[in-house]
DNA sequence: GGTTGGCACTCTCTAGAGGTGAGTGCCAGC
DNA sequence: GCTGGCACTCACCTCTAGAGAGTGCCAACC
């Protein structure tokens, strides 16, 4: 299933099949009502006819090997972020989504001529079917192909530069020149760049232009300086990179390990920060599949008390970007994989399919 | 001052100066230190001479009149929301800011290429200089006036309908057309409308569109119907309507008066349902002046334990948005205010002074 | 030898009791 | 009208006791 060899797995080899069992049961169990899990529920939850005592044995294994570990020494065992590991690694149960919910997602990702909106309704979409936190990262421009580029002069030696990217999508830039450009001018320079570089992705054009900049000026007739002025801005490398649309940050409010208030204040601030992560859904765009984080694996203490399940989507046969769910470790994984995963598929669906 | 006839205001009169000086006193010390204030604090602080028993006869007086309460008791006195209104509109001293300090203001707020760059800028600015939440509502576009539209065919019955507005803002949209229109064909409508339309505000344009529509179409030639067509749809009304830009949420998770999880979540909902917290700045717009919302005031229950101080901003010389200060009840309002007030001004003066 | 029941032990959680301190309301006297 | 005195109230803290859940270990059983 979704679930490709990860850098964390952990074999479930030296645990024999009761001890997996017992494992499994536990942390569905723990996941189900969020209280440690004893020794008594743990022997009528698990179909193995075991007594309590004979289970109690088992679990301190369990404990030895860090898979669980017991708050106090008269509570139950909770899961250890190793144990869920393994639990999420060798097994966990998949329940695949039923028809009809497929269906109503396809519902809310229709396509549109706005990728934009499309993102953000996968976004939304996440957060509302996990009740947890959605988090789409958009695709970088780099990604894109130059389908068009017009210049429109504006007063006071500025002129606004319109790309037309991969067949639908729009985007402005106001920029400055030596001086101010007629409007005919501008029209040369632009047919001149579409007739070479339409189709192109967008750093390939940033790259021959440099080249062309480089090879000396004084060759050039007026035509090809104005080209070069405008469109060395225009192409020019973006400061800011990437960025993502986060929905239902609220939901991950409801959950008791987040009532800690400073705990959430930080998490929060990372959600505004963006740095970590997108540092986080970067490294999931690396990886093919579906990626999950658990706890602190994912590198960021404000992420501790989290997991974090991601899968890339793709915009032609090109992973362009990555999606997924952000909630507490306690997660029902069993559900949110797949949906993550669909989710990831309808998304990619809807972007290549045009309005 | 900055503070105008307020719906709420409350007539300090029934009010003998000692009773004024001492909810003064009382009110800027709880808001100094959050605690209940005592009638021994009380005596210690303000400039009177009085034994705490005189005090405690005056505090009575004003715990009739509904101007502060106590939480129990043996604790001291905390001020009502009838009593911060009071305080705010007859007994406040504002301190205006230091000249210093209006200077690196302005330096976040220097004029852009990009309007929505500074209202960002001025929404950071208010969240951190004042420690709570800093939001301002993006004009509406009915206050745009149109300079240039144009039109560029893209595949498959759609055009690229691109306006700048303002001098320096860009608006795109993809419109769906009946048939494919050559590039020339919508340069001549583009033409038509500028040389009609250039200069006039986005709803007259709107306005008289549709009433060239009502007028017989038969009469038109090829090229009206053209324009028609797409001018219609790109000037059609824009149903999403106003938004703001929200900064410094997570600064309100610091506030005890805000530790209670479930009054946090309503508010962060409402911050992103926006509806309310819409209709709030909507009011203010048309207030004229610097406006505050004490607490239950404002009408919506998630801001109960809030206080929201705005400030309209201009264009030109109209009022287009409002800008404001979202925190606990018990805020420094000496320092808000005026914060609100130079902000509002400081935007206004970047918005009409291009790059 | 794995499994089981028994048992002592540990730890959390809750409720109640008692003490402390802050602050009040009221009253009599200045 | 102001003040000191005094009884009273209430939140808050600490301490204690008891209940409940669950454990670890051990000896016995199959």
């Amino acid at each position: 299933m979704a679930s490709p060899p990860n850098a964390h797995h952990i074999d479930s080899a030296g645990l024999n099949e009761r001890a997996q069992a017992l494992l499994k049961t536990l942390i569905e169990r723990y996941i189900r009502d969020g209280q440690p899990v004893g020794s008594r529920t743990l022997s009528r939850d698990s179909s193995l006819e075991l007594s309590p005592a004979s289970i109690r044995n088992v679990m301190a294994d369990l404990e030895e090997m860090g898979l669980v570990i017991s708050p106090h020494t008269s509570a139950g065992r909770v899961p250890t972020v190793k144990g869920y590991r393994m639990f999420v690694d060798s097994l966990l149960t998949i329940k695949p989504l039923g028809e009809q919910e497929v269906r109503s997602m396809e519902v809310q990702l229709r396509p549109s001529d706005e990728p934009q909106r499309i993102l953000r309704a996968a976004s939304s979409l996440l957060s509302e079917i996990t009740s947890m936190a959605g988090v789409v990262l958009i695709p970088r421009r780099e990604h894109e192909s130059l389908r068009q580029v017009e210049f429109l002069p504006l007063s006071h030696n500025r002129v606004l530069a319109i790309l037309v990217v991969n067949e639908r999508e729009v985007q402005n830039k106001i920029i400055h020149t030596t001086r101010d450009y007629s409007s005919s001018e501008l029209q040369q320079a632009a047919n001149y760049l579409n007739q070479q570089f339409a189709g192109r992705a967008l750093h390939q054009v940033r790259e021959t232009l440099l080249q062309e900049m480089g090879e000396a000026r004084t060759k050039m007739n007026e035509l090809m300086l104005t080209t070069i002025e405008v469109a060395s801005q225009t192409f020019a490398e973006e400061e800011a990179g990437s960025d993502y649309l986060l929905e239902g940050q609220t939901n991950l409010m409801g959950y008791q390990e987040m009532a800690d208030i400073d705990r959430l204040r930080g998490l929060f601030d990372a959600f505004n920060r963006k740095r970590d992560i997108l540092h986080l859904l970067d490294q999931s765009l690396g990886a093919q599949g579906l990626q999950i984080f658990i706890g602190e694996e994912s590198g960021y203490q404000v992420l501790d008390a989290c997991s974090v399940v991601t899968s890339p989507y793709k915009q032609g046969d090109q992973v362009v970007g990555v999606l997924g769910v952000i909630g507490p470790t306690r997660m029902a994984y069993d559900r949110v994989i797949p949906i993550v995963d669909v989710t990831a598929r309808l998304l990619s669906a809807a972007l290549n399919q045009a309005h």
